[in-house]
DNA sequence: TTGTGGATGTCGCCG
DNA sequence: CGGCGACGTCCACAA
């Protein structure tokens, strides 16, 4: 069932993917190239050096490792560690597979900023080359989004007589999460996450709180209410630094 | 050159890697979970699920994809866009190799925060394992280590004058980045950002004079300076409306 | 193109 | 293990 060395196929679907084991650098350039040409997802397993330079630059040995490069201009380097690539280069990117004082290069390009990839094999080990096409949506459930939908359906959950008015308020430091008002018809400014907060959180929600109060020219005070599911000491204390105030509440019920 | 489906071997080194083209559910999961066994890193093309629970949750329906087991037990999930995966579990996953109602099934767990992850094939056509070894560190220029570098060999690059007393200096919000003094015998704190910066390192650094004022329990000012290549428009406000400053520096010269 | 903030962020350091 | 901040963060979205 595996494809001889020039690519060749079998019956059924099996025109899809391309196999090259151990091939000639020449080979594989050949094969990378027409894979990009196809729009197809190609991986290559191998001993391999890589180069970046761009808003940091690095140099990375002699190793082996899985170069991936996806038909959207998105290269990846992974060695047998981490979630992340060693080294990348994001969507958008140009690809070229080249042959270089006899060895495999694959370059990459990209502007805005400009960076630029080199990966060059002293070993190939293996070239797949096979037309990923993938059109189902991820769903993901658990985000901010759904965190605010929870208290527009509830909004007792932050504090009984709570009232949306508003979300995305604009502010000149951006746009609030949730704008209402609480039982007394002050002002509310509410800053949702979906997980634990830090003190980035605070001064984020604080922005807004003084943002608006300016706005508002300063008729009495607005209130600041963090809404996550839990929230660090340090962050607690700069809460209450700034007279704001804490609500825990998962995104999910 | 390329292996028989029962992941045979010929000569040479070839030794390290197996390959199956469209192999039956029973034999791939065989291969996978020797590699798994063996500590190779294995990529399988097909056709596939994902279901995701933890943190969040998610969902994925059929569709092409290339996934990635490594023997930190990373598990990625690519499509054919993006350089992000669109599923994943990071390392020191547990990950198994299952046969579940004739079908192809990669199952990964973690915890702190308990999660986990399911993978599982409809078609499988492509599964590949070889060992792969990178003993080579991955050399980074131009981080933010490099412009406190750049900025301790030549202070004058922030003030004529300034001089620095301390680096990481500990505060009630954290440890500054430079902690020193200029012309005048005033402290100074210096946050770095090795690329441009937006309101939240403004908030930072904000953080870090306030505490070191209270610290050092008011004797007059502390100064804030920001080091950045740029900085944004309402950042700059920011800093003005905190009496701080900002200085443009790249962290390479 | 730039600005701004979210993310299953990941990663490393340190208490 | 939690807190905290950096990252070539990536990413979507708005101006």
């Amino acid at each position: 069932m595996t494809d001889e060395g020039d690519g060749s196929v079998d019956a059924e679907d099996a025109a899809a993917v391309t196999t090259l084991a151990s091939p000639t650098p020449a080979d594989a350039r050949e094969a990378v190239a027409a894979a990009i040409e196809r729009e197809d997802v190609v991986s290559v397993f191998g001993t391999c050096t890589v180069e970046y330079e761009g808003r940091a630059s690095s140099h990375l040995g002699p190793g082996d490792r899985l170069v991936v490069c996806k038909p959207d201009g998105t290269t990846l380097v992974h060695t047998d560690e981490g979630h992340q690539p060693v080294n990348w280069q994001p969507p958008g990117s140009t690809q070229e597979a080249r042959l270089t004082d006899g060895r495999l290069e694959l370059h990459s390009l990209r502007s805005t900023p400009e960076e630029e990839l080199l990966v060059r094999f002293a070993e190939i080990i293996q070239v797949t080359a096979y037309d990923v096409t993938d059109e189902t949506e991820l769903a993901l459930e658990g985000t901010e989004e759904d965190l605010r939908e929870r208290v527009l359906d509830n909004p007792d959950l932050v504090e009984s007589g709570f009232t949306p008015l508003a979300t995305e308020r604009e502010t000149p430091a951006g746009a609030v999460d949730i704008f209402g008002e609480d039982g007394q018809g002050r002002r509310v400014v509410v800053e949702l996450k979906r997980r634990r907060v830090g003190p980035d959180a605070v001064g984020q929600l604080g922005r807004y709180v003084d943002a608006l109060e300016r706005d508002l020219h300063a008729e009495a005070d607005v209130r600041g209410i963090l809404v996550a599911p839990s929230v660090t000491d340090r962050a607690r204390r700069l809460l209450a630094e700034q007279g704001m105030e804490f609500v825990a509440l998962e995104p999910a019920a």
